[in-house]
DNA sequence: TTTTCCTATGAAACCGCTTTCACTACTCTA
DNA sequence: TAGAGTAGTGAAAGCGGTTTCATAGGAAAA
């Protein structure tokens, strides 16, 4: 059987009786041809089925067409929080519409930043959107090439290299604890997610932010540490409860968190929101299907996804780029009332 | 913070006061380089923290680094399937041993060829191994770029262009049928695997020249359309004991079959060996673990998986390559005593 | 009609590597 | 001691694209 061959834009361009400078043009549109031409340019690469080489394009300048998207987290935490599905719906939904093939990376704790850079590198991708991150910024710095586009899914104001889409995470964490604080509540306990982790702080910062503005004192044994997962949560909040610490609400950081807060208050005879009003963090549909349902801050999560390939399509387009911030709100949930 | 420079093997070279020649062969390791220099290029590629783009690299002929692992199938199916697991273990073994960095790729059904070309090619990969593939080849050949290498899983004689390794599966169905003849078996049914596939129709073929070969006539009734999924046998065979016809064993073509076909013959109140002997195929541990356990015809699954991975590292290596048929060979059972 | 400004186009430079080729400086063989 | 290899090396030629630059030819402005 015949092989058949690879073309080059040579070739392309000598059956078409053009220059190779316009073939590219025609495949790229970076500058206007004639409309002759262009069609003959497209018949002929139509007809010899002629695929640019992607190497070739990509040490000249060009762009390879596909992108990655980072998780920073266990494979299974993510498919355990529909925030995060949402955030992956509208990433690749974006990028797939501007033509770029979005390839999934999970990149557990154990695996080293080098490792994962490598990775990247080899895989050729044009940009690589990181969710996630919580690790030294200076690692990715250092290692990714300078023709690859990063683009953050939360807050990392640390580089002036890569840009970001964050979340007003203080303000989310004010917002929800001064709505507990509207229903009267005094004694807050605040469960809060991995503090390795960014985002957790700003959402504890704007816990405290609004105890102080209203003039509550910040009691550190209402402060109970999680990991923003389930389990982290459980165990917490049963530690706490073991204690007899007075408390009236509990403003957890994520909705996974809450979600195990209120099976727990329940499951102590503690009625919510009867006796404890419970307030959490994401806007997910953990929140919207629980019974009672649960308050919580609303993060535009697919908006969050689609930002960021946004982001990447323009950086890739040599469009300029900057940090953007997106704005959170209350969702009414049956946990406030 | 100072973005830290992509450097380039010119700049190694200079800084290493040699030539990029020699930096080059010194990184590749394709021609003598005296100690003296070899260690000075070390060195000042570690200090200047230097990674050639693979992009310049490829362009010239240089490889990359990573190879995909295509499975042909649904993922559900590869990871109920123990003998793919085997495969797929020894395979990034030898690849991660011939610091060949190994990427999974599952193919669905629903999945165009163009399209897993399109990732395969985005992806660079030098080389990519297809497990299962039971499409036109053509596609392959057509689409996939010449300077990358495909070695098939399974026998694919009919290109020239790509090379296998696989399995005499038309000695192992024989091999498999005539030791049940040899307990005295001549109602033999067989369960073939999903007959699109070569290698079931290559097994039902060994399954006919030991019959005929034996002197027994082929009964198209005993022949049962299998899938190579526990479901497919378990219908197929429930089906086939409903009409009462005389069998005295069952050959299934793969041990996933076997077992299903174990369970259904026993729920049937059909006891296994005494009144019906059974064969599997793949020799996993499938056939070892259940009770009794079934007696089948061992793939070198590891050594298959192997071996296509040592196929791609030794044409990366610019060596010949040739299609390679790995023998098989009987594990006794208590299903066939 | 003459000058100016676009538009469409090809030639050529360049991206960062690998590899061939030519050449030097030795080490061997006879 | 002369001739033949051989190991080590750099210069330069690609690999197949993109992009800059220069230019020809028309249209618009004068």
């Amino acid at each position: 059987m015949k092989i058949s061959p690879q073309h080059t834009i040579d070739e392309i361009a000598a059956a078409a009786g053009v220059s190779k400078a316009t073939v590219s043009r025609v495949m790229n549109g970076t500058a206007t041809v004639s409309d002759e031409r262009r069609k003959k340019v497209e018949a002929t690469i139509k007809k010899m089925n002629y695929r640019p080489n992607l190497n070739a394009r990509k040490l000249a300048g060009g762009t390879g067409g596909s992108i990655a998207l980072v998780l920073e987290e266990s494979t299974e935490e993510f498919f355990l929080n529909p925030f995060w599905k949402s955030v992956v719906e509208g990433f690749i939904e974006k990028a797939s519409s501007s033509n770029l093939h979005p390839v999934l990376f999970f990149h557990s704790k154990s695996q080293s930043d080098e490792a994962l850079v490598d990775a990247l590198v080899r895989g050729n991708f044009d940009g690589v959107a990181i969710f996630g991150w919580h690790r030294d910024i200076k690692v990715l710095e250092k290692f990714v090439p300078n023709n690859m586009v990063v683009v953050f899914g939360g807050n990392q104001g640390s580089s002036n290299r890569f840009t970001y889409v964050g979340v007003e995470n203080i303000a989310g964490g004010k917002l929800a604890t001064e709505s507990l604080i509207e229903k009267g509540c005094s004694h807050i306990a605040v469960i809060t997610g991995d503090l390795s982790v960014q985002s957790a702080r700003e959402r504890l910062k704007g816990y405290k932010d609004a105890l102080k503005a209203a003039g509550i004192p910040i009691r550190e044994n209402l402060i109970l540490e999680g990991k923003f997962t389930k389990e982290s949560a459980e165990l917490a909040l049963a530690k706490f409860l073991k204690k007899g610490i007075k408390f009236d609400s509990v403003f957890a950081a994520n909705d996974v968190m809450a979600l195990a807060a209120l099976r727990t208050l329940q499951a102590h005879g503690l009625a919510v929101p009867d006796k404890i009003k419970l307030i959490g963090f994401d806007g997910s549909d953990l929140a919207r299907t629980s019974s009672p349902t649960i308050a919580t801050i609303a993060q535009p999560s697919h908006e969050l996804g689609s930002m960021v390939a946004g982001n990447l399509v323009k950086a890739l387009n040599r469009e300029a780029i900057s940090n953007i911030q997106l704005n959170l709100n209350l969702i009414a949930g049956g946990t406030l009332n």
